[in-house]
RNA sequence: GGCGAGUUAGCUCAGCUGGUCAGAGCGCAUGAUUCAUAAUCAUGAGGUCCUGAGUUCAAGUCUCAGACUCGCUACCA
């Protein structure tokens, strides 16, 4: 695809304000994105930035309610922060806007009304639960009711987290609404829904076809969702915030979250320039979706579908998901509070923006997940950014004050390795462009960072503090190539790291530099006097990183804690001693075990209960092994009324106890027991 | 269960269409050096390229089977 664009248009995954941002979002969305436009900045072409915040959605009003405000204060809230974040690290968006504004409220409408209107959508009736307290429809996880197979009163409408059944919100005993606490009742709704299947075949030809580049993951995720069939997929929900679905007799119905908030971005461009059009309907324009792996289906299948049934619109030419990065070797969590936030990083490393980019840049997510570790962080800072690139800037501008009081001295006649040193600077240039425009981000920085080295060999090998009792002339000829260099560096590494590049300019008293001053040796002219040198970066000390692992560790702990006590549930209603006896108990002995076809969870045994050997199903495999089962004695309730699982019938339950983290363990008798003791 | 991605030196990763592909950075060891934030420069040690089988004159690189990690999706007391 060697297709020549005038012009740019970035998109970055729009940050969902129900939280701050964390490093997670830097490295996988933000900082990519960053670079990316940043060089092309450089570059002097026409690009723009576009990003804003996601801010409809049901996890949005569920954290007002519960909080006890309106949704708009929440988001309110989160946008400010993000916003704040973004542009504290320097992610230089044209425009950071927002899903609640008016321009994006009437470009999704209007994009809606526009496909409703020719018919691009199918409308379905169902029946759905409804909260009549609350006013709301509510989705199955948001129905709380009593499991029937276990009787965990705490059972969700889709699942039954204590013992793993799948339910419908029909099946649970006593169902009342985790909204307000009613009881749901049965309404039915209508909603629209875009039909993917007819966009099946425009997919696999614009992605399988013509756009085989694309990263393996990003290519393989679509390729898997186009093979295994494309739905109708739903555009509207029956919710009170969001954005009104423009249609006659469509109240108290707004459009999915999904569905207007890849809108955002064409609302954002508005927002930003009256030429937006330009960007968005333009086959000369080059729109690249920034996103985390987990959007690929979103930006790959059902934004291009719905930009198709528009019309009018172009596709992006690439998408570049990442995958995750970890934190310290677990998920990065907002709700278990496991994240590096943002703004607390910036409080406790102030002005040390460009070494969270750069870590972040050079241990990017882009092949496969990855670990970030406070380590690795301070490894990175001391002896790469510290020792490498500070260093050598360092050292040629406290050189050409001791030795030229400051003045860039003239440049001389040229050895050959001075010509091979400068030689090299061009072919990082080169090596630099094409790695970015490949979004190969951590190869690009590694490049960026070469020129230091370059430098720091350079003043190795020519060794100008001895040549300077014995020839003072080549001297000149040596610092002003090592200045060219540092002026070379600033340049190269403004995509990564634009505060250092910005602090290399301003000690060197010259640019601003383009991108095509890169490679050059005549950025500072002799005679032209630079500024004082300071420090780039400083030693991160041992105990500064071990302060970040304790906080990480209290936060393990608290985890914990509120882990084992949330998991504590009061006592259950007391019960007849005639109750009780009613349950029939038997040590039983496993004698098979095997898993069940076409299940992740479920276990067949075959236990001998005293009384006869049956089969149990048991939602028990992914703690235990077939193997390690058989022979083991357990209790077992075998009165338990027969319930037909996977097609077999299971006789009885294993009684199983479960830990804070939701693990399950066997109850066992502490001594071999005759299978059929009557347990009570 | 189905599907996708990943598994290469202590760590983080490159290795495109099979034949100098066994690599880079950091860490480590040794040496050199002192202009520089004890920072730099050179040299070196380190790997059954997840496992097993197969195709081939030749396999990290292709095929099949399996293990593990992450994700999507289904089913499921």
């Amino acid at each position: 695809m060697s297709k020549t664009f005038k012009r740019y248009l970035v998109t970055s995954a729009l940050p969902y304000a129900n939280g701050p941002v964390h490093i997670g979002h830097l490295a996988g969305v933000y900082i990519p994105s960053d670079i990316y436009t940043r060089y092309l900045r450089m570059r002097g072409c026409d690009v723009i930035s576009v990003c804003g915040s996601d801010e409809h959605g049901v996890p949005i009003t569920l954290k007002a309610r519960k909080e006890g405000v309106t949704p708009q204060q929440i988001v309110d809230r989160y946008h400010a922060i993000i916003k704040k974040s973004f542009e504290d690290f320097g992610i230089a968006f044209d425009i950071y806007s927002r899903t609640s504004s008016p321009v994006h409220s009437k470009t999704a409408s209007d994009f809606f009304r526009k496909l409703y209107d020719e018919g691009k959508f199918i409308e379905k009736t169902s029946e759905q639960y409804y909260d009549e307290e609350a006013h709301t429809f509510l989705a199955d996880r948001y129905i709380v009711g009593t499991c029937p197979k276990c009787g965990n009163e705490g059972a969700y409408g889709d699942q039954c987290e204590k013992c793993g059944s799948t339910l419908s919100p029909d099946e649970l005993i006593n169902p009342h609404s985790a909204v307000s606490g009613s009881v749901p009742v049965k309404r039915t709704t209508k909603h629209w829904y875009l039909p993917l299947d007819q966009y099946e075949g425009f997919l696999r030809k614009w992605i399988l076809e013509d756009h085989k580049e694309w990263k393996p993951n990003v290519y393989g995720q679509c390729k898997s969702w186009l093979d295994g069939g494309l739905q109708p997929r739903a555009v509207s929900r029956d919710l009170d915030w969001g954005i009104p679905v423009p249609v006659e007799g469509a109240e108290g119905k707004v459009l999915y979250v999904w569905f207007d908030a890849p809108i955002g971005y064409i609302s954002a461009t508005k927002e930003l320039t009256p030429d937006w059009e330009k960007y968005w309907k333009s086959e000369d324009t080059k729109m690249v979706h920034f996103i985390g792996k987990d959007n690929i289906v979103f930006h790959c299948i059902v934004f291009p579908s719905m930009l198709k049934a528009h019309g009018g619109y172009i596709l992006p030419e690439n998408v570049p998901a990442n995958e995750f990065l970890n934190l310290e070797g677990d998920k990065i969590s907002t709700s278990r509070n496991w994240a590096v936030w943002l703004h607390e990083y910036l409080e406790e490393f102030p002005g040390k923006q460009d070494v969270l980019r750069y870590v972040l840049c050079a241990n990017a997510p882009e092949s496969k997940d990855n670990d970030f570790t406070w380590k690795d962080f301070q490894a990175r800072n001391n002896n790469e950014l510290v020792a490498i690139l500070g260093n050598f800037v360092n050292r040629a501008l406290v050189l050409t004050h001791k030795y030229f009081d400051g003045v860039v001295p003239a440049c001389g006649e040229l050895t050959d390795y001075d010509r091979q040193t400068l030689s090299e600077l061009a072919c990082a240039k080169e090596a630099l462009g094409s790695n970015i425009e490949n979004y190969r981000f951590r190869e690009a920085l590694k490049e960026a960072m070469n020129v230091a080295r370059i430098g720091n060999k350079y003043l190795a090998d020519t060794e100008p503090w001895k040549l300077i009792k014995s020839d003072p002339e080549r001297v000149k000829t040596i610092l002003n190539i090592a200045l060219q260099i540092t002026a070379n560096l600033s340049v190269a590494i403004e995509p990564f790291m634009p505060f250092t590049a910005a602090k290399i300019v301003k000690m060197v008293q010259a640019g601003p530099f383009t991108w095509d001053d890169l490679g050059r040796t005549d950025l500072l002219p002799a005679g032209h006097r630079i500024g004082q040198a300071e420090l780039l970066f400083e030693k991160i000390e041992d105990d500064v990183i071990q302060r970040q692992l304790d906080k990480l560790e209290a936060t393990k702990q608290a985890n914990a804690a509120a882990n084992a006590s949330q998991h504590i549930e009061d006592q259950k209603g007391s019960v007849s001693f005639d109750d009780f006896q009613k349950m029939d108990i038997r040590v039983s002995k496993i004698l098979a075990a095997e898993k069940v076809a076409k299940t992740k969870k479920l276990l067949k045994l075959t236990v001998d209960t005293g009384i006869d050997q049956r089969e149990i199903v048991s939602g028990i495999a992914e703690y235990y092994k077939p193997e390690e089962l058989v022979g083991k004695e357990v209790l077992v309730l075998v009165n338990l009324a027969p319930r037909e699982l996977k097609g077999i019938l299971s006789r009885g339950m294993i009684l199983m106890a479960e830990d804070p983290s939701g693990k399950l363990r066997l109850l066992r008798p502490e001594e071999s027991m005759t299978p059929g003791s009557i347990v009570g």
